[in-house]
DNA sequence: CGTAAGTGTTGATATATGTCAACCAAGAAT
DNA sequence: ATTCTTGGTTGACATATATCAACACTTACG
């Protein structure tokens, strides 16, 4: 699972810092650089399995990674986590649990962080606790969002949404090549992977999108907005 | 939709205090003591709307509240609160916007403290800081659980699943008085009020529970437990 | 080269669930 | 007392969605 592992660089050089990092103190920063792991996962692999103990807070640093719950009998893919994001989950502040697994998507590189080391940052500086506060509160707005999408919208609007989330939070870009499975976007969507196939296959012969490969292009936004919002 | 304001007793007498606030030293209570009000809400008032700014942190000292999210055409409830419980949204450490609306279901009262003195005693006193972070957390895996049970169970497993919660960390008894309406359970289970009637006239007919007015009581847990998680 | 295994695709079918409408009971208001 | 309103209940019906099965396509692998 953990193919190699070793120090490299520095975190003061690495564009990690740009973000959640922001408000540390170079001291601070070196605190965190020395006691850090950089880790390679290839697609597919497993980086944490829900339900094991959570000693590490993880910066992905190259690649795609995605976090899902092992529900009854199917995945929910709560996000995916791109460069220079991070992995925290819940259970950090409560039972050193994780509640949900993660995986590389794509070829993945991260830094693993103690938590404790991690925590004790929160304490000592307050402008990085409140930071951290403020990615917890961004991600609880995300969960929210979904749950709506979820619960009240039907596929279509449901896979919709998750086209924009790919296009505009993921690739970035309109035209974008999946590295995605289909069963990944059933995940995403809450839905079976048949079902999302077919409003693939739907949307492409009203000409909303094309795909070819596994480049995909939205050609209608506005439609597909238009989706989105009526459910 | 206010009734009535003004400063009661004081924080140092409230059991609220035995909470969150256990790590606040008298002065610092005595700061949040100074700048609250105290508020009463009839059954069916709306505490706050979706949207709206949030200047306040809520805390529930009597009554039946709920929280839900008015999505498209229909609410989901994310969570019921009795005392002593909070309501702080998400959005105070990002917009300052209330990402779920809050309303009465019982007849209520609360103290609202101003959130920047809330945030400033997150700055300056770290133990307090982590119990906060602590509740969120624990706020965030409630609603993983509940997502799940929402987006991969079926109809009688969800509302097994609400009935659980019900009994056990609402209203913590087991012939219990549903003070909530069928709508509500409707809307905490994710499901049409018609749905959630008919599966409960099914459990009565199945000896799972009876329902007399509005009491309720679970005569096999086992069955109920078994339908929860078999989805 | 052929086989196996994974992924994507499509169609037929069963069913879980929402919608609509009617009706009932209990208060509230006139 | 009578009407009105609100919440609860039930039935009939339409449909969104999952499931199952078959098949195509690619890639790994012996």
């Amino acid at each position: 699972m953990v193919n190699k592992i070793h120090h490299s660089s520095n975190c003061a050089d690495c564009n990690c810092k740009a973000s959640i990092f922001k408000n540390l103190t170079p001291l601070e920063l070196e605190l965190i650089n020395s006691s850090r792991f950089q880790v390679s996962y290839k697609a597919g692999e497993i980086i944490f399995k829900q339900g094991t103990p959570s000693p590490y807070f993880v910066c992905v640093t190259s690649g795609l990674a995605k976090i899902y719950i092992e529900g009854y009998g199917k995945n929910l893919i709560l996000s995916l986590i791109k460069p220079v994001d991070y992995i925290f989950g819940p259970g950090i502040y409560v039972d050193n649990r994780h509640y949900y697994s993660a995986a590389a998507v794509e070829d993945c590189s991260a830094c693993l962080v103690d938590v404790s080391i991690f925590k004790n940052l929160i304490r000592q500086n307050p402008d990085f606790a409140e930071e951290f506060i403020k990615r917890v509160s961004l991600q609880s707005i995300f969960n929210f969002e979904q749950v709506i999408s979820l619960t009240q919208k039907q596929m279509h609007g449901r896979i919709a949404d998750v086209i924009f989330y790919l296009s505009d939070k993921i690739y970035c870009q309109n035209p974008f090549e999946m590295t995605i499975s289909r069963q990944d976007l059933a995940d995403l969507s809450g839905m079976s992977k048949e079902s999302a196939i077919r409003i693939l296959k739907e949307f492409k012969e009203e000409g909303i999108l094309t795909i070819h490969g596994n480049t995909m292009e939205v050609l209608n936004t506005k439609q597909l907005r238009q989706i989105s919002e009526t459910g």
